[in-house]
DNA sequence: AATGAATGAGCGTTCATTCAT
DNA sequence: GATGAATGAACGCTCATTCAT
């Protein structure tokens, strides 16, 4: 029993060790550099023990994404409980993705590249039905809360839109405003000098526009996700200069 | 000279079949499948002509990236110019970014590969400028038209905010959006019925919060976007169902 | 010791296993498919188990072919002693082979394979000679009955002929009609719609050549050898449409 | 012109020098220690210049095949319009396989893989038909020469017997005894001293045993043999001793 | 005695790039 | 200037074999 523990602890020790290295070389060399080759090189093991580990390289990849996914989906279901306030709750799953990014950017970067990357072949069916329902479980999180402010009177969603629409706004604004930071060197000289506290505003403002109660005028979230971030995600810096 | 003069027709003839011939490529077979074989194979010339045009693989793919910039800055430029009314201006850029994606999908996933390839150090320092300067004009068109309302008195920025943060949150707003889109299969049934609808909803909700008169409550943005399409960019069917 | 009895006893019984999967797994994925790993995979026991067993994969595949000849051998002992009759005991023999390839298309299979493939250079002297033995014996035996038919005077040898010259064609005969049936899928289109039937003919008119009495114009040999293969072989169906 | 001319023929040379190594690796190492590594490091070429010639390692194997094929086609079309009675044409085509199997051992050594191996699965449609076409044409000619045979009331066929019936069994017969001369080394110490005479001899009798005039004991077919070898084939040595 | 993780040479194949013609 | 044969490193992957446990 102790034996067969310990090789099995060696074993995702192992695993979590190849897919620690990949992330890192994924976002160095990006997807086609990523080679089986590379991996093995880069470790004390040999080819075949990675493939010990992943039957193809696209199964690494999606590895990784799970990995990612599953990580934001924790940090998110902390987020979401955070307040009373449903607008707080919200303002606290910004936070999340905020603290996600920057605490790992690896697995944002894995994410960014999937999502882009025309690989979609080999993997696993089943795999990827994990990959789909983390972004669902995350959807459902969020559409969660804007549920709760609907039923709390906090807020009243237009005609012909659901809770998930909110969302996608809110998701697109997020996850493009840190791929245009990830990928642009050139924001600062170009007038746009602090881009976290853009989307900050823009997410505000765009809940303020669904008329989410309090508006960002009546109160600072500003210091709400600075607190969400310090308190539930231990930051030790408030993220606001 | 005359015949340089055709010679260098021919030569630009040439080069545009070539970026053409890999776009659709790109399209047919992804990033993976496009090979320098191929594309010779598929072209009335060998390879060592391809090489004559492009000095690697690499350029080629820049070239197609530039392309799409090209494509997208003309198209804003248009947009920028058609109303005197700032908003409406912006309204207009907003359907040209609409028109951009939907009437060359490839040039879009061009530039999704682009931004999460990582094979710059083998690209031309020239076309790399190029890149930049068409993102950075593109960038400009769109804060110009800010720069225009604030100046006709439509809109104010608050403090410490340039135009070009609200750039960006459009940017990201609208590049995120299509990202979501273009990667997941199934918005429609986790309840993203018309994610372009509410992509237009929110971009008209985050301009209402930076105050740009007239507010979207005022006038029908819907209507004028469908307008923009239809009057600049000829489209016979409004966009909205 | 009845330990050790016991234990060689199981020793005995995996190898069997392991050849018997090992060779329905020639049958079904070929050579090719034919690896350690799966062989391990699809019993009980490991790797490393099996490699205690049979020092080299080419081993296993010479036991195979060892087990083939085996049965061919017995079956051929069987036949060779049913009748009386000389020529009725080769057509005995020319049942048993029939009956060999059709009840065991595996073994022969396997003999094919081991008579093109070139891997001796691996494989254990003691079973190469194990090889060479039972091939002898198989000729031997049909030479005896060779000898028999002479001593008895139904038959009587050219000159600078053995017995052996005679059996060394009908086994080409039967070998090659069988590979022949085996590697070619256009027989019957061909217009070689019994093949079977044809080759009983051939070793019929063969042995009729050589003079031995009965002839097959006097004695129905097909029935003799339909007879030898329900009687001695237990088939339930004569073989003669 | 030339110039193509010359590539062309280079081109040819040097596919022809690929087959000649392939062929005679073929036989060292067998189906399954060929390989393309091997081939192209054998060779003063690269292994994607050996790609140039064939697109996959079954095409080489099947060209070799195709070969072997034609060369006996072409040698048993000498064979069979070289005299005007059917029975000395038989024996000619009898003599042109034994001249085949002897001038081009590597020839024969590539069927019998061929025959046996369980690799149709890549290899072009095109060529196997090719394969299948030259098997029939070969089959077409020696039926041919029975078919004069019994038009010229040299013989009369069994009921339900085809001419090529009567080659299924010669061909059988021909093809086993190479195999088995090629692939056993214990021939004269286990009484078979002249297998090539006894394989004459029993080609001889199954003739006879048809009834094909005029029989073997009025006409020494062995000389009718050794002068087709010489007259037709060139061979400056009778076989038999 | 049994295990299975680890190896590493080998496989068939692809492809960007070069360069003699 | 155009060609395409030649290259050779790289790729994803397999598998017989070894050996520490």
């Amino acid at each position: 029993m102790i034996t067969s523990t310990r090789k099995e602890r060696e074993r995702l020790e192992r695993e979590a060790k190849i897919l620690d290295l990949a992330r890192s070389m994924l976002r160095q060399v990006g997807y086609h550099g990523l080679s089986m080759d590379r991996i093995a090189a880069e470790m004390e093991y040999s080819k075949g023990t990675i493939y010990q580990h992943f039957p193809n390289k696209e199964e690494i990849i999606l590895a990784l994404a799970n990995q990612a996914l599953e990580q934001r989906l924790g940090m998110f279901q902390q987020a979401a409980t955070w307040s009373p306030k449903s607008r707080e709750r919200m303002a606290g799953i910004g936070a999340a993705a905020e603290e996600f990014v920057e605490r790992y950017p690896l697995h944002f970067a894995v994410e960014q590249i999937i999502r882009s990357a025309s690989m979609w072949e080999k993997t696993s069916e089943e795999r990827r039905k994990f990959m789909r329902s983390c972004d669902q479980r995350c959807l459902q999180i969020v559409s969660g809360v804007v549920r709760d402010g609907v039923a709390q009177d906090d807020l009243a969603l237009p005609a012909n839109t659901t809770p998930e629409d909110l969302v996608f706004g809110l998701w697109s604004l997020n996850f493009g405003a840190y791929t245009v930071i990830t990928s642009s060197d050139t924001l600062e000289e170009n007038g746009i000098a602090n881009p976290i506290a853009t989307l900050r505003r823009s997410q505000n403002l765009l809940l303020d526009g669904y008329g989410w109660q309090p508006l960002s005028s009546e109160v600072d979230y500003d210091q709400v996700m600075d607190q969400v971030r310090a308190e539930v995600f231990g930051d030790e810096q408030p993220n606001t200069p």
